[in-house]
DNA sequence: TGGGAGTCAATATG
DNA sequence: CATATTGACTCCCA
C-alpha cells in the first residue's frame, strides 16, 4: 500500500530539483562525521531494523518528476480573468520606458542588468516583473524584447517551466529505494549507494530567472537614482527605531490569524501613490509598481474586502521575479541599513526568520500559493520611493498599511497559538516557551543519512527510525517533511546571498563598471563591504556555479569519503545511542556541540539536506 | 489523513 | 546585535 501511495506523491520528490547542487557537494552530515568519532549512527539502529520494515517504502517513482512544478502552476497562472488585467498592466508598465524619468535610469540601470544577466536586479520594481500572460503586451512596443518574457510566461502556463529551468529529473533520491539500502546505510557503507548520481543540476529558477524579468526600469527612487539601485549613499537611511514600534508589528501578526484574513495585499502603490503621486507612472517619477497600476484602473481595492478577487487577479497578471526582487530588497536593507527583523515586522508582519529563508530562498512566483502575498508586499515596498520606503519603515503598523493601502498586515497563517507541545514538559501552564528540540549529532546524520536514501519513507519506517532514534513518531516525520520541502527549495546552497551577489559583482566591477562613476562604485562597495561576508560559509561562499571550488570539492569528497567509513565503523555506537537518548531529554551536550564546531572547521556545512546535496560523486 | 506550504520563533552563527 | 537555520505549528487540499 504504501508503495502505492508512495509513487503518486513521489512526484514532488523528484522535484528536487536543484541545481547545480549536484555538483556541489555538500554533505552535511558527512562532515560531521569526519570529525566525530566516526561513531557510526548506524550503530544506533539495530542492525537491519529497517529490514523489518516493509520493503519498499517508498518508492518507485519517481521519475515524474517534473510534474510537480508543472502541476501546481496551471491553477494560477491559468486563472482567465486575470488575463484580462495583464493586459492593463503590460500597457500600464510599458510607458514606463517612454517615461523620461524612467528612461534617464533605467540607462545606468540597464547597462547593469544587461551584464550579468543573472545578479542584477532591475532597478526598478519593473524590473522585477515579468508581463508574462499579457500577450497583448507584446503588442506594445517595449523597448525591450518582450519576447522573452512572454516565452516564458507561455511556458509557465504550460507547465513549469520554470524560471530556472527546473528540470524534471528524476533524482535518486526518489526512486525507491528500499529497506535494504537503508538499512545499509545504517548500518554499511554506502559509499555506493550514495547517491550520487543523478544530479542533474538544476537551477530552481535561479539559473536564469532573468528573462523573466522585465526590464523595463522605471525609476522609483525619488528622482534619485544614480546607481540605479539608488545606491547613492545610503540617502536616508532607515533611522534605528526608536524600540518600541517594534512590537507592534510584531504582535499584530499574531493577533490575527486566520490565514484565510489576507487581504488583498494592496498594492502600497496605490495608496502610496495616491499620497506620493498619483497613480500612474507618468505623474511622477515614482513609479507605481506595474502590479499597482494594473489593478487599479480597474477596480478599486478595499482593503478590507478579503474577498477581493484582485488579489488574485493581481498575482496572476504579473509575474514577479521573486529572485530578482529578494536581491532588491537584500540591497536595500544593507544600503539603508534596515535590519530583517524591522522589515519582516513592519512591512512583511512576517518575522526575521521567515524573512530571512525568503531571501535566501526564494520561490519562483509560480510556485507560491499564499506566500504571494509576502512577495507582493516586499514589491510594493520598493516599488515606493525611497523617502516613503523609509518613512514606511517608521511608521506603526497601521499607519502603513493605511498608507499604503495594503492590506492590514497579513497575518501569518500559520499563527501559532502558544500552545506549546508537549513534549518537554506537559506541565508548562502558560505560554512556556516552547523549547526546542535539537537533534543529536546522531540522530540528524541518521534522519540525513536515511533520507538520502528515502526521502519519504513509509510510516512504519519512520516509526522505527523514531523508536531507534528515540525520538517521536511526529519528530521524525517532520524531519522529513522539513527535509522534502527544504531540499525541494533548491536552497540556492550554491550561491552567495542575495546581497553578497550583488557585492560580489560591484566588486568585480560587472555591473560597476558600466555606468557608475568610481566614487559610485565606492559607495557601493562600501555598501556592500559591511556585508560581504567572511568565509565562514564556506559552502556558500564559495560560488558554487564556478568551478573554481574544485579544490574545495575535493575536500569535501574526501570528507564525505571519509564520512562514509566511519559510517561503517560506528564503535562508539552505544555512546552515541545514549547520547542521543539523552538529548531528546532536554539536555544540551556539550560534548556534541565541541565535536560541531570541530566539524565544522574542516567540513562546511552548509545545512542542507543530504538529499540537496548529494551529487558529489 | 497525509503531504505541503507558509511561517513562527527558538537557536545557532557570525 | 543581525542574520541563518530549523523543528514544529496551523491551515489547506486532495
Amino acid at each position: 500500500m504504501e508503495s502505492s501511495r508512495t509513487a503518486a506523491t513521489s512526484t514532488n520528490g523528484t522535484e528536487k530539483s536543484r541545481r547545480r547542487n549536484t555538483d556541489y557537494l555538500q554533505i552535511d552530515p558527512s562532515s560531521t562525521f569526519i570529525n566525530n568519532t566516526g561513531r557510526g549512527f548506524a550503530e544506533e539502529l539495530p542492525e537491519n531494523f529497517l529490514d523489518t520494515i516493509s520493503p519498499h517504502p517508498i518508492t518507485p517513482s519517481a521519475s515524474t518528476s517534473s510534474a510537480t512544478s508543472a502541476t501546481e502552476e496551471p491553477a494560477t497562472s491559468s486563472a482567465p480573468q486575470l488575463a484580462s488585467l495583464a493586459p492593463m498592466s503590460m500597457s500600464s508598465e510599458q510607458p514606463s520606458s517612454s517615461f523620461s524619468s524612467a528612461s534617464l535610469l533605467s540607462s545606468s540601470y540597464e547597462t547593469i542588468k544587461n551584464e550579468p544577466e543573472d545578479y542584477r536586479f532591475s532597478g526598478s520594481t519593473a524590473g522585477l516583473l515579468s508581463p508574462l500572460h499579457v500577450d497583448s503586451r507584446r503588442r506594445e512596443s517595449h523597448d525591450f524584447n518582450t519576447s522573452p518574457y512572454i516565452k516564458e510566461e507561455e511556458d509557465l502556463d504550460g507547465s513549469h517551466l520554470l524560471m530556472g529551468g527546473i528540470r524534471p529529473d528524476t533524482p535518486t533520491n526518489d526512486r525507491s529505494t528500499d529497506l535494504g539500502s537503508i538499512s545499509s546505510l545504517l548500518n554499511e557503507d554506502h559509499h555506493t549507494n550514495t547517491i550520487g548520481q543523478s544530479p542533474s543540476p538544476r537551477s530552481t529558477f535561479g539559473s536564469d530567472p532573468t528573462p523573466m524579468i522585465q526590464r523595463q526600469l522605471i525609476k522609483n527612487e525619488d528622482g534619485v537614482s544614480p546607481g540605479s539601485m539608488g545606491f547613492s549613499k545610503n540617502h536616508q537611511g532607515y533611522q534605528k527605531p526608536r524600540n518600541g514600534d517594534r512590537m507592534e508589528y510584531e504582535k499584530a501578526p499574531y493577533q490575527r490569524n486566520s490565514r484565510k484574513q489576507k487581504k488583498p495585499l494592496g498594492l502600497l502603490n496605490q495608496a502610496l501613490s495616491s499620497v506620493i503621486s498619483t497613480p500612474t507612472i507618468s505623474s511622477s517619477n515614482i513609479p507605481t509598481p506595474p502590479s499597482a497600476h494594473i489593478a487599479q484602473p480597474r477596480r478599486i481595492y478595499s482593503t478590507q474586502d478579503s474577498n477581493d478577487p484582485l488579489n488574485a487577479e493581481i498575482g496572476d497578471d504579473i509575474y514577479i521575479d521573486t529572485k530578482d526582487l529578494c536581491k532588491r530588497i537584500a540591497f536595500e536593507l544593507k544600503n539603508h541599513s534596515i535590519p530583517q527583523a524591522i522589515f519582516a515586522e513592519r512591512i512583511l508582519c512576517r518575522s526575521q526568520g521567515t524573512l530571512s529563508d525568503l531571501l535566501r530562498n526564494p520561490k519562483p512566483w509560480n510556485k507560491l500559493k499564499s506566500g504571494r502575498e509576502t512577495f507582493r508586499r516586499m514589491y510594493n515596498w520598493v516599488a515606493q520611493p525611497l523617502a516613503t520606503r523609509l518613512a514606511i519603515l517608521d511608521m506603526k503598523t497601521e499607519d502603513v498599511n493605511r498608507a499604503s493601502g495594503m492590506s492590514p498586515p497579513t497575518p501569518a497563517q500559520n499563527v501559532r497559538t502558544h500552545s506549546f507541545r508537549r513534549s518537554t514538559s506537559d506541565h508548562d501552564g502558560p505560554v512556556s516557551k516552547r523549547p526546542r528540540l535539537v537533534f543529536t549529532d546522531i540522530q540528524k546524520r541518521t534522519l540525513q543519512a536515511i533520507f538520502k536514501e528515502t526521502q519519504r519513507p513509509s510510516r512504519e519506517m519512520q516509526q522505527t527510525i523514531a523508536e531507534h532514534l528515540r525520538l517521536d513518531l511526529s519528530t521524525v516525520a517532520n524531519f522529513f517533511m522539513n527535509a522534502r520541502r527544504r531540499s525541494r527549495l533548491g536552497g540556492n546552497i550554491d550561491e552567495p546571498t542575495p546581497f553578497q551577489q550583488m557585492a560580489e559583482m560591484y566588486k568585480e566591477g560587472a555591473i560597476a563598471t558600466s555606468n557608475h562613476s568610481a566614487e559610485q562604485r565606492e559607495m557601493i562597495e562600501r555598501g556592500f563591504g559591511v556585508s560581504i561576508p567572511g568565509p565562514s560559509h564556506s559552502g556558500e561562499l564559495l560560488n558554487g556555479d564556478s568551478h573554481e571550488d574544485d579544490e574545495e570539492l575535493d575536500e569535501l569528497n574526501d570528507s564525505e569519503l571519509a564520512y562514509e567509513e566511519d559510517v561503517e565503523i560506528g564503535d562508539e555506537e552505544e555512546e552515541d545511542e545514549e547520547q542521543a537518548n539523552g538529548d531528546i531529554l532536554p539536555t544540551p551536550k556539550v560534548e556534541e556541540l565541541e565535536e560541531k564546531t570541530v566539524i565544522k572547521e574542516e567540513a562546511p556545512d552548509d545545512g542542507e539536506y543530504g538529499a540537496t546535496k548529494l551529487a558529489a560523486n
